[in-house]
DNA sequence: GGTGTTTTGAGGTACGCAACTCATTTTGAG
DNA sequence: CTCAAAATGAGTTGCGTACCTCAAAACACC
């Protein structure tokens, strides 16, 4: 009827008496330090498997004395995901405030690798943690590579590099959001064929080319009716992304499905409006004869105030998103686990691929 | 260009220094403890919120010496999803150990309210925190307001008992939920028309009728062209569901979606499957022209080796997901939050309807 | 002014571990 | 066997808080 999850409480003066030495030696083992014989050292590592014997995380935090130190390296601008992100660590400064852990908030060009890595190698030395929302370019590795070798822990953030010796990588699997959404546009258009629409802020971009080919692979495999237009490259411009897209609608009117790649939102929702009204006036039928299946199906990424209120207006069909909350808190909570030593709940910190649509909105 | 996140690190005997008390009087208004003139606490919390201090929760938690105890009360049977819940605590067992809490599982009749009262009613004072599958009756009503009574924190798990004054719900909206399932097959059916069945556990448990009145709201404000069955009660067992879906698609040939609200997956798995055979029987067109637009649209709840199994096969189109670890880690973060006084991470701990399809399978 | 009560101060102990020193023992090389 | 180096033991201190005791001070009331 009930079961026990959890382990005894012993301390580390019970593992001592176990393995027949002294506390000290107990220490330096749990510790790394040099100065104990092999077999000694293996001696102490069984008695704490043997009772699966844990540091009790409130003595060891107050016992270093120092408090923790991480950094955030963000890209400047006004890209709202990213301040999403800030506004949520902002909200964890009560719960920080209590664990001793100082956060800071480094910004930088996000398209300038090289300032990226100088912003990088200044941290050095001062920070236990680093999060990084990381451009992949051989500087920023090397940065990344020398940051860990001088034993800060570091985290990428959103954006990887995968080829450094980064600890861990929060942030979602983009070829898989980008066949997601594939998905969704095509099972959304239904039984229609047509064109689909792709506007991203560059191929460049290893993010953004990475959900490009996810989409790709499924609109060749499984929905052959469908074909692909070439990607526009908005910038993640508005006025841009705007003034692309409506030069496609005008020379291609069969188009039943856009994918959203980055931002702009702004300016590809405004397109489609225009296009729809277009629509309207060229021919007589009723608004309720065109229906919702006339319209064009649009998936886009990340839940922000605009996309909300595209989702609910119908204008918007489904949003792929991460989570920006559970990225910072999941980067904090990383960056802290690796600087204690402990081990990481992959389950918890992997962050998930979010359908939204507009009945599921957080 | 970098911007700190965190407050000072001081400690209650600057915060005493500050308010011109003694350590000990400092103590007595933390702790609300009697004995202090309404005018000098005041002093003292101004002295607190001047400087926004935090007691150092390592050195609290190691105070305080005593570990703490949570009880999980869970319904008894082959539950997947709640088995699910018991294996992420189970995978926390390390961190728990490292921050000396012990959790329990005590098992109960899912069905059985005074048996789950009294299961509740055994625990007071041995427990600093329980967190309960619930059923919405009475009797557990009076059992959880007892627990919170005698001090004890409490959360509802998965199901909810809006009425009592247990301190927190961890788990979703099943209205909303529903509804999510309801858009869901109303855009995968697309143009079509016909008729669309509900197979739910019983409508007597309270998530399900939830569920199931999300999901009409959608289907009658939005999907005029679709018409909503009669809802089957499968009592969340394979074979019935499987006979009473049998039996339904026999006698309407229209059928063009499904949702399966409970469990029983395995069931309406085969009589679908038992239809498309039939189907593929009676006319002689080739599987390609039958075509994916003509199979039933099945959306269902959570993933388990089964569902994802249907997923990845496109038996299943969707399902609606609670992300069980997230639930049970989200549970043990609020009880120890509850219990040491600490503010709750409200958006931390809130449980996302997720949509899980084919290609953002976690 | 004296009495009893409430409020406050001062101080101690304990929590489990990190980090250190210094003395002592063991080990291995010559 | 000798001696230096390596390994180990024993011990101390401090982290910031909780919780406790006891005495002193302030207060209220008659």
């Amino acid at each position: 009827m009930a079961e026990t999850l959890t382990a005894t409480a012993l301390t580390l003066k019970d593992i001592a008496r176990e393995a027949g030495v002294s506390l000290a030696t107990v220490d330096r083992v749990l510790h790394n330090r040099p100065g104990v014989r092999p077999d000694t050292v293996r001696r102490v590592k069984a008695a704490i498997e043997r009772n699966s014997f844990q540091p009790h995380v409130a003595a060891a935090e107050l016992a270093r004395g120092r408090a923790r130190r991480f950094a955030f390296v963000m890209p400047s601008g006004p890209n709202p995901f990213m301040q999403q992100i800030e506004a949520y660590l902002g909200e964890m400064s009560a719960w920080l405030a209590a664990r001793r852990l100082g956060v800071e908030m480094v910004t930088t060009d996000v398209f300038d690798p090289s300032a990226l890595a100088a912003s990088l190698e200044a941290l050095s030395g001062d920070y236990d943690g680093v999060a990084v929302v990381a451009l992949d370019h051989p500087g920023v590795r090397a940065a990344i590579n020398d940051l860990v070798d001088a034993g800060t822990k570091v985290v990428t953030l959103v954006s990887d590099v995968p080829s450094s010796r980064r600890h861990h990588y929060v942030g979602i699997d983009n070829i898989a959001a980008g066949r997601t959404a594939g998905a969704l546009v095509g099972r959304l258009v239904g039984q229609r064929s047509g064109k689909v629409a792709i506007v991203a802020g560059s191929q460049g971009l290893r993010d953004h080319a990475e959900r490009i080919f996810g989409f790709n692979q499924v609109m060749a495999t499984e929905f052959p009716g469908l074909s692909v237009l070439p990607v526009l490259e908005g910038r993640d411009e508005d006025d841009r992304s705007e003034q692309l897209l409506g030069r496609l609608f005008g020379s291609h009117a069969d188009i039943v499905g856009l994918y959203n790649v980055g931002a702009g939102t702004q300016g590809v929702a405004k397109a489609l409006n225009d296009k729809a009204l277009n629509d309207k006036a060229l021919n007589d039928k009723a608004l309720s004869e065109v229906g919702r299946d006339k319209q064009v199906v649009f998936v886009g990424h990340d839940v922000t105030a605009l996309t909300r209120r595209l989702l609910l207006q119908g204008v918007m069909d489904a949003a792929i998103s991460q989570n920006p909350g559970h990225e910072a808190r999941a980067a904090v909570r990383v960056l802290l686990a690796l600087a204690r030593g402990e081990p990481i709940l992959s389950e918890q910190e992997k962050i998930r691929i979010d359908i939204v649509m507009r009945d599921n909105l957080p």
